[in-house]
DNA sequence: CAGATATTTTTAACCGGTTACAAACCGAAA
DNA sequence: TTTCGGTTTGTAACCGGTTAAAAATATCTG
């Protein structure tokens, strides 16, 4: 059965006595219809309250008004932000976001790609995901490839795929910001705790940590990058420990995102140290998480309101066909709160 | 520009010396089309990997195939976790789950309510916002009341709304759980931190936390009961420094929601008291950061995926037409972790 | 093999809007 | 009054699928 008879722009131009053309008009509020004429539809529209229907207008004007996301999955804090903000903004736009989780699961983001090519999408955003894999996965870089030849492509990272458009964060400036920081609190001893090698952040990152370190002149020991595998906090607890059983433990860690540096602070108190007392240590995303455990954790930090901002922008642009950057790289910044101290030398 | 002409079915018909109608047959894998036939557009199908537009299609059948969600903000994990259990349910069905972030603001929900219905939505899921107030807003009511008149609405919660479905949760069941739980481990003063009192879960758990309470013989001292306002960890710190400023403080909490749950555990490691040996604390939603936070927090447990089923089930029926139940209560349990401790008489 | 029946295929209307183009209208100038 | 240009309105084609009904074709009977 689904919905009731809907009434029609025809219902509303033979009540008013004009023509359908008419009311598409008043519709979408076109100019050269007279007042009276305008009045007098628009009472009928409001007296049935009247909504035209997106999918025959979709029709009629071949654009579905509908940009597709695609992110792992939307209960990890990051993704949600990127969302949320996205979402505002295409609604500001008149446009609607539809958010697929594809838990990086390959079957699943081919699928959502080629449902939302039936949806005829005007724009895809890719958060994460397979697109963050180093090399691509032959398939998934195949279907995005194609995809991308026929409607404008996104990617919230980055990725050598020639026909898409790039918005990435700076995570080797905030690498940097956080060595740095540690640095100069008096740190020597930093270790790095990240989540798996063959994601381009995590090559990213590593390569500004080695780099900033030299520049720092501090040794960076082979034994301080640990490749904890998943990016949540069991991995991060199981990381730290494995630091900490070392014979010089170091006296500051960052982690690659703030679930593993809440993990990491877990093992750190579990063992009896105290942070940021005993050792220090610095996050990546600054999520609502890094309020939430005693101390509160520094984190690098991202303007999410630009990252949408800046992902919507070149979209809408792109979709107008107009000229717009294909990479973009945006600002990073640290937030320090309570989890990193000065060392005595 | 947009997109570059779409291949339509008129082109496969034409190149396969057959007319839409039998494309279409194939398309949707109709039976009673001959192999060879089937085969031949196929292969040209395959050929120019086309896709048939699903805004024709919903034309044509006069039903979108989409279902529309809303909820206040998707960066709370709760929502988020609905939310990923039922667009993946949706995506099985092969329908498409849009959702729009509120921030509880009236004229949002009203104009996301509007859009959905330009939309076509076959029917609409509400989490949380406004539908939570007692009463509801006078507006917000008659925007929902008159949509529901047309479309099946699902609320997750519970709702003084006639002609709409609920799914909601047994909240008087976790605090039950939760109460007794503390009862039995020996505690005899204990506090219930509590969100805006507008809201019908609070409504719900203050009920049951009385009544639990005077079950178990244990006095409701009504400094104990505290309205923190937001359900944010801010006010649970605020909330929970108030209450460890009394005379004689309780010996355990029970925060409304787990961010609530984290700030109280804050308020109480910064005062210098321990958890648990000095205060037990139990939170409710069961989420991530209960595993955040050092010790982990013990909080009442939703069954998410039963939850979104239930959502979409309801949805899918009623889209059908078919009976379901107006009303159904989901059960809710205590997942017992490290921050509650028996306490000697 | 004719005639009846069952299966496959085509034709054409329909879904509900938009919009190019034609027609009607209107006031001003000739 | 006629003519002209500009404004308002209507007609009808179109967007890309689905599907009822008609037509064509295949299969079965006696």
């Amino acid at each position: 059965m689904a919905v009731q008879k809907e009434i029609t722009i025809y219902d509303i131009a033979r009540e008013a006595g004009v023509s359908t053309a008419t009311v598409s008009r008043i519709l979408s509020n076109t100019t050269g219809v007279k007042q009276d004429k305008r009045n007098r539809v628009q009472a009928i529209v409001d007296k049935y309250n009247f909504k035209p229907s997106a999918i025959a207008r979709g029709l009629s004007e071949t654009r579905s008004k509908v940009i597709g996301m695609l992110c792992p999955d939307v209960r990890n804090a990051y993704y949600a932000n990127i969302f949320m903000e996205c979402e505002r903004l295409a609604f500001e736009k008149d446009y609607t976001l539809v958010l697929n989780n594809t838990f990086t699961r390959e079957s699943l983001e081919v699928a959502f790609i080629e449902k939302l090519i039936e949806q005829r999408v005007e724009s895809l955003i890719v958060c994460g995901g397979l697109a963050d894999w180093r090399p691509l996965p032959p398939r998934y870089r195949e279907t995005l490839s194609r995809f991308a030849k026929r409607i404008p492509v996104v990617i919230a990272g980055k990725c050598d795929m020639e026909n898409c458009y790039q918005v990435c964060l700076n995570h080797a400036e905030g690498m940097r910001l956080a060595v740095k920081h540690l640095a100069t609190l008096g740190h020597k001893r930093i270790a790095f705790l990240h989540g798996y090698s063959f994601i381009y952040q995590t090559q990213d990152k590593l390569a500004a940590f080695r780099l900033t370190m030299e520049e720092e002149n501090l040794p960076t020991r082979d034994e301080y990058i640990v490749d904890a595998g998943e990016f949540n906090e069991q991995s991060g607890l199981m990381g730290m420990k494995r630091l900490l059983s070392l014979t010089e433990p170091p006296t500051a860690v960052i982690a690659t995102n703030d679930l593993m540096a809440a993990g990491a602070l877990q093992a750190i108190l579990r063992l009896g140290y105290a942070v940021p007392n005993d050792i220090s240590i610095v996050g990546f995303d600054d999520s609502l998480i890094t309020d939430l455990t005693e101390p509160h954790i520094s984190s690098v930090h991202y303007d999410y309101a630009l990252y949408g901002k800046m992902l919507i922008d070149t979209a809408l642009l792109a979709i107008d066909g107009q000229e717009c950057e294909r990479f973009t790289m945006l600002p990073t910044s640290l937030t320090v709160k309570e989890s990193c101290r000065k060392i005595e030398a």
